[in-house]
Formats: structure tokens, C-alpha cells, sequence
RNA sequence: CGAGCCAGCCAGGCAGUCGCUGGGCCUUUUUCUCUAUUCUUUCACUUGUGGUUGAACGGGGUUGGGGCCGAGAGGAAAGUCCGGGCUCCAUAGGGUAGAACGCCAGGUAACACCUGGGGGGUGCAAGCCUACGGAAAGUGCAGCAGAGAGCAGACCGCCUAAGCUUCCUCGGAAGCCGGUAAGGGUGAAAGGGUGGGGUAAGAGCCCACCGCGUAGCUGGUAACAGUCUACGGCAUGGUAAACCCCGUUCGGAGCAAGACCAAAUAGGCCCACUAUAGGCGUGUACCCGCGCUGUGGGCGGGUAGGUUGCUAAAGAUUUAUGGCGACGUAAAUCGUAGAUGAAUGACUGUCCACGACAGAACCCGGCUUAUCGGCUGGCUCACUUU
């Protein structure tokens, strides 16, 4: 049985986390409104971190529901990604989409992430 | 039943699966650590004590894993607009400047809030609105229209008594000099209103009533009110969310406050050691040469980071009691989010009225703004029926 739990280990926790990931960027995926960043972080297990601007998504009720939502679905794709750090950008217009939308449109793009670092393991080989 | 007013309450429910945060309890050699007892190693001597080495078996703390239990966003959590608590800094006292407030009384920790009362406005009414001190200290401002807009003003109209001139039928007529704020007209506003007297026509010019002002009296804690009394012929147009004047209040900065612990790196201070030394690198090794460089320890400030502040509170509910009320007092009961790259959820099913506005960040009291709907109580008006 695999565990789903969701703690402080798999989340980037302060400033240094964000910003190795920001320097050194080796994976990236978008769509319209959002972009996931993300590197290597040299063990087994991913970790999660959300930058949700005020600027893109006004309120704070919305705010909270998209990263309840990228938690969610990270949370259930944990065991796919490997060791990989990812940053999460919310861009404008996310809080336009509806739970189920959203749902869609993360899992779309954690598979993408998942492919490509498959793909540069292999290069680096 | 229709239209409306006021006050208060609720903020999708239920079930299943998988999660998050911080508690409580249990468990697990998972980490580090403290410690009782027993045995053991060795040393000292005052010969059974103390130190020391290791082990066994307990107990506690801490960290990790597992299990169970119960808790976990709002009426506005929002805007950050007021007021306070709390913290640090400053502070003899007074004044100036500046800001806020502005009918009266009360409530409160305090307020710009609330309650009660008064004045004004508005609605048939229940009610609602009210920035409601001073224009009789000074300065300023006011489009258009209009003759005139603040020591008023003759455009039309009205008058021709007095004075002057001319004519004259000696009654008067015309003109000049003027008078006049009743009427028309302009305007948001034209310097009290109505009636009478008066007059050439008029005019607070005089009178009555109404209104206004001042002083008194009466009622009221007061704002204020009065069908009361006296006096004043009437003066003082508006604007103070224009400057201003008067009165009252106000020290500053904020939880990124403040307190504690505290890496790495760089720098500071102190102590010890060392100057033909030592360390590192290198010439194949030694001797020796060359290049680079003081070494070790301690202290304090302080950054990242962590802990705390951090939720028990001017607290809620009920009852009694004082008060018209806001609210106060007393007793009993309850113990109600505390995150920090930031939890309080996601999915599925189901029911219905088909779910609005919206997310705590030190904490309270207010105000303001947003909001799908639903429920409860009280009241007003209109209609119908009896």
C-alpha cells in the first residue's frame, strides 16, 4: 500500500529551496495560465512549492482553492515524479477554471513534467 | 391577503474514501540524553567510602514511526477608516504649531461608536435622514438674468401736494425739479407678513394681530420648550465640508513590536604558543632549496535559521438584580483555530429551497463596503369579509 500523506518533507520550505529551483530551472512546462519550474534535488522524493501572485489571482478565497487543488493532485501523483523540486507560477486567468478543470489541467501537466525528466535521464546516459 | 417599516437569526445537509494543522492518550530500543539499583575494572586512602572503566535491568525526558480520541475560518475573517489593550522608545511643567471632533445628557477601557432626549427636514403612517457651535470679531466668495444682490434699487407702473416756468375761460392744464418699494417684471434669494389708518402717491410713517430679537419668569440635570410678562418698530440676507474664531481631546512607532537561543563566512577584542620556528604545496626520498601562510583557544556583537510573543479574552451562555435604555453588578456553567513558502480540504454518491459575498495572521470594541436566498418577532397603511 503506498502512502498518499502530504507533510513538511515533500514541500520546499524557505527561500534557499525557491530560489535553487529559480536559478537552475533544467525542467520546464506550461500551459495559458500556469508554468511549472523544476530540478533534480538528488533524493527520491519530490517536493512541492506554490507561487500563487496576488497580482494574478485576486482573491483570496480563489488563491486558496487553486493551491488546495496543486496540493491535491500532487499529493496523488507523488510516486511518478521521483526526485525531482517543483515550483508552481500561477499566470492570469487560472482562477477562471473550475475544480474539475483545474483537476485536468494539473495532472496534464505532472505528466509532461514526469515524460521530460524521463527523457533527460536518458540524454544525461 | 396586498404594499411597506424596524429588530434579530441561519449561511447547504447527510454518507463514504483519501488528506492537512496543532492538541490529548496509548504504543514502538527509532535517535540522542539524564538517572536509581546491582555487578564489574582500576586508583586513592581514614578499610568502606570516594573517583574511574564497562555491562545488566529499571525509570524519566527528547526525536522519529504506528494507533485511537476529540478540535479546526466569517458575518462580514474584507477595506485598514476610527478607538483601545499589549510592546519598545521618548517624557519636569507649560506654550505654540498641527490634526481630529463639535445640540444636550448618559454608557464605555476608549471612540468619530452606542443609548435616551431636544432642534430641523421628510413620509398618509410605522419610521427614516441630519457635519446640528459661532456669520452681532475680521477677511473672502457668489454663474446667468435683472434697473438694483448688501450703508440697496426707479426698467415698466403710480403720484404731481410743496417749489419754479408757461398757458389760462382763474376751476385748472402742460413741463421742469422731483416723490414713491403698494403693483408688474428678473432671480435660488429683492431688506418681515396680513388687515386698517394715513397720504399727492406711498412707506413700521402710525396701529392691531402674527412673526422676529433682547431681558425676565415658568418647566426641564441640560439641549430646549412655553397660549406667560416687559421692552425694541424690525435691526442681523446666504456661505464656516471658504479662511477663520471659540470649546474639547491628542507623545511617537508598531507583532516585520519586543524577548530568548544561535550555524557557516567575514571582521572585532582578549589570552597562549611561535620568529634561523611551525603548517601547506613542490623539486623522486633525506639533507637542502623554492613558493604560499602565523597557529591554537576563548569572548562579545550579529546575519540565515529556530523558539517565544500566540491566544483565557474589556470572553461566551443562563439566571437574578439596578436602569426607559446603551449598560452595570452578582452567581453558576463552558473552556471555543493558532498556521508561518503559511493548515482548516479534495473526490464520489445522495437530498433539497440548487448554495451569495467571500479566507483568520497579536488581540478586542466600532464604522464602512460586498452579499444568493430563507426563517422568526413586532409595527404601519390600504382593501375585503364578519
Amino acid at each position: 500500500m503506498l502512502n498518499f500523506s502530504f507533510n513538511k518533507s515533500l514541500r520546499l520550505l524557505d527561500a534557499t529551496a525557491y530560489k535553487a529551483v529559480f536559478d537552475d530551472a533544467q525542467l520546464k512546462v506550461s500551459k495559458q495560465q500556469v508554468l511549472y519550474l523544476a530540478r533534480k534535488n538528488g533524493t527520491t522524493t519530490p517536493r512541492l512549492g506554490l507561487v500563487i501572485a496576488k497580482k494574478n489571482v485576486r482573491h483570496a478565497t480563489e488563491r486558496n482553492r487553486i493551491k488546495r487543488i496543486l496540493r491535491e493532485s500532487f499529493r496523488l501523483q507523488q510516486h511518478q515524479l521521483g526526485g525531482i523540486d517543483t515550483v508552481v507560477l500561477a499566470r492570469r486567468g487560472l482562477d477562471q477554471l473550475d475544480n474539475s478543470a483545474l483537476h485536468r489541467l494539473f495532472n496534464q501537466l505532472w505528466q509532461q513534467l514526469y515524460e521530460k525528466s524521463l527523457k533527460a535521464e536518458k540524454k544525461a546516459k
